[in-house]
RNA sequence: GGCGACGUACCCAAGUGGCUAAGGGGACGCUCUGCAAAAGCGUUAUUCAUCGGUUCGAAUCCGAUCGUCGCCUCCA
């Protein structure tokens, strides 16, 4: 069994033959770090994420490497609007980004590679191009020489002609060809600038991620991933310099992510549709918002609703609920299968990362534990073990959606003393009857947020809102 | 204009030639419970946008129609 997912390059489903035994090397697009990233984004690097750690789950080891796009047009329109230094934005919104992706629950990249600090790289690759006759030099700006690519447009499957068709931009007249694109740019008065053989300028937007991802994980790489409209013109762009100096395939695999949608509307500022990840975690667990996610499948569109968010929210309680109940109970004697279900997930998974099918898979095996576990015989020791370890390793390790510690299990002494206190108080007064007494503190922790179950084994409280 | 994706229950969403069309949410009924909660059980799609076609057999393949969405020079 190996793992096969859906190769934009080949438009089929292929199965992962990596370049080297054992060892994954994956590039994801990372942001531009001009504004906080928005649920879109989140969407694509939650995605990504649990890419990376499927495989690790399947027993690879996996180099990942994230850029992070520090200069950029966009982000020198922000600087001159606040009147900062554009290497103030990149660096305020590139630390926002790591913070953000943490609370997203995403683990971090191996390395997280900067624009700026290739520049020299970017430089010695435009000079290849230049020798080989695939770029040239324009008053100072370096474009690529797209007629000199034969295989131009092999990844989102564009013609040249018609591309110039539906041009809608302005072309730039200097320009051999229309759809040729500049590797660097001449510096206007007060941009910042590097020096380079065609005078001050910077990078062009796709020279950076052919050189940044090559240097770090080779001229050939295993997979290269990133939102659905990178497809064109980003990565076949990036396609196009790399595989014109190097003679060698670039990345063999590319994996592209669906948009998400608000309303069936794109997400976009004019539209008052747009949330930043950051507002959307101060709202909801990060686990949901990723559960959430997981459940479409990464390459379909995502309509982003807030009953879908709530549906998420009580959907994932069961799932960290057997978690939780696994660590609490000690007996039990029927035995209980984990292997088959851990093979039908495996198998889900291996099939184009299907992480519905495989929430499918863990919520009929949760039914069927559940079964056992709140049942009159109990679950036997070895299988709950067994059954924990799973779960562990997919939703926690792979998924990221259960929390390792019970919300029980982190808060502090105080609170456990207090808790008990009310509960001790609260069976008294059941097995007196007062009714009304014991429901008058289960209500009144419930609107603090805490909940009581009362179960055979006595009465158990969990804490219910962030 | 060019290229592409999609339309499955009240909502979300797997399934892409053949076993009862997964799973989650919601709703309703039941078991358990002092009542709840949690958990479980049951019900909620004789049918997959519509109409034709191919096939022994189609949600799945082909064609048309209707509808939704995305990309086409820097938006994940």
């Amino acid at each position: 069994m190996s793992i096969a997912f859906y190769n934009t390059l080949t438009r089929t489903i292929d199965e992962f033959k990596p370049l080297n035994d054992g060892e994954v090397r994956m590039y994801c697009c990372g942001p531009t770090v001009y504004d906080y990233f928005h649920i879109g984004n989140a969407r694509s690097f939650v995605m990504s994420d649990v890419i990376r750690r499927y495989f690790e789950f399947r027993g690879y080891r996996v180099r990942y490497v994230m850029n992070i796009t520090d200069i950029d047009d966009k982000i020198i329109r922000r600087a001159n609007e606040q009147g900062v230094p554009s290497s103030e934005i990149a660096n305020t919104y590139a630390e926002a980004f790591l913070q953000d992706s943490t609370r997203f629950g995403i683990r971090p990249a191996d390395l997280y590679p900067r624009a700026t600090e290739t520049i020299d790289d970017i430089i010695s690759h435009i000079e290849g191009l230049i020798e080989k006759g695939a770029a040239y030099v324009v008053d100072g700006d370096v474009f690529f020489r797209v007629s000199s690519f034969p295989e131009y447009g092999k990844l989102s499957r564009k013609k040249v002609e018609d591309l110039e068709m539906g041009a809608r931009v302005e072309t730039d007249a200097r320009k051999e060809h229309p759809v040729d694109f500049a590797l660097w740019k001449s510096a206007k008065p007060g941009e910042p600038s590097w020096d380079s053989p065609w005078g001050k300028g910077r990078p062009g937007w796709h020279i950076e991620c052919s050189v940044m991802s090559q240097k770090h994980l080779g001229e050939t790489f295993d997979i290269h991933a990133g939102g659905n409209d990178l497809i064109f013109p980003h990565h076949e762009n990036e396609i196009a310099q790399s595989e014109a100096l190097t003679g060698h395939p670039f990345a063999r695999y590319w994996i592209h992510f669906g948009f998400l949608n608000i309303d069936n509307e794109k997400m976009s500022k004019s539209l008052g549709n747009f949330f930043t990840a950051r507002e959307i975690v101060e709202k909801y667990p990060a686990e949901v918002i990723r559960f959430y996610y997981l459940q479409t499948h990464y390459r379909s569109p995502l309509n982003f609703t807030q009953e879908g968010l709530e549906a998420a929210r009580t959907g994932l309680q069961k799932l960290q609920g057997v978690y939780d109940a696994l660590a609490e109970a000690t007996k039990g004697d029927a035995g209980f299968d984990v292997h088959t279900f851990e093979q039908r997930f495996t198998a889900a998974m291996d099939d184009d990362f299907n992480t519905p099918a495989g929430f499918g898979v863990l919520f009929e095996m949760v039914r069927e534990a559940n079964a056992i576990l709140h049942g009159p015989t109990g679950m036997d020791a070895p299988s709950r073990e067994r059954l924990r370890d799973f779960l562990h390793r997919s939703c926690v390790q792979v998924f990221g959606v259960i929390r390792e510690e019970s919300a029980v299990e982190a808060s502090d002494e105080i609170v456990d003393g207090l808790m008990q206190l009310l509960i001790d108080i609260r069976t008294e007064a059941r097995k007196e009857k007062q009714w009304a007494l014991s429901d008058h503190i289960r209500d009144g922790l419930k609107e603090i947020g805490i909940a009581l179950e009362d179960t055979r084994d006595g009465t158990k409280w969990k804490i219910t809102s962030e």
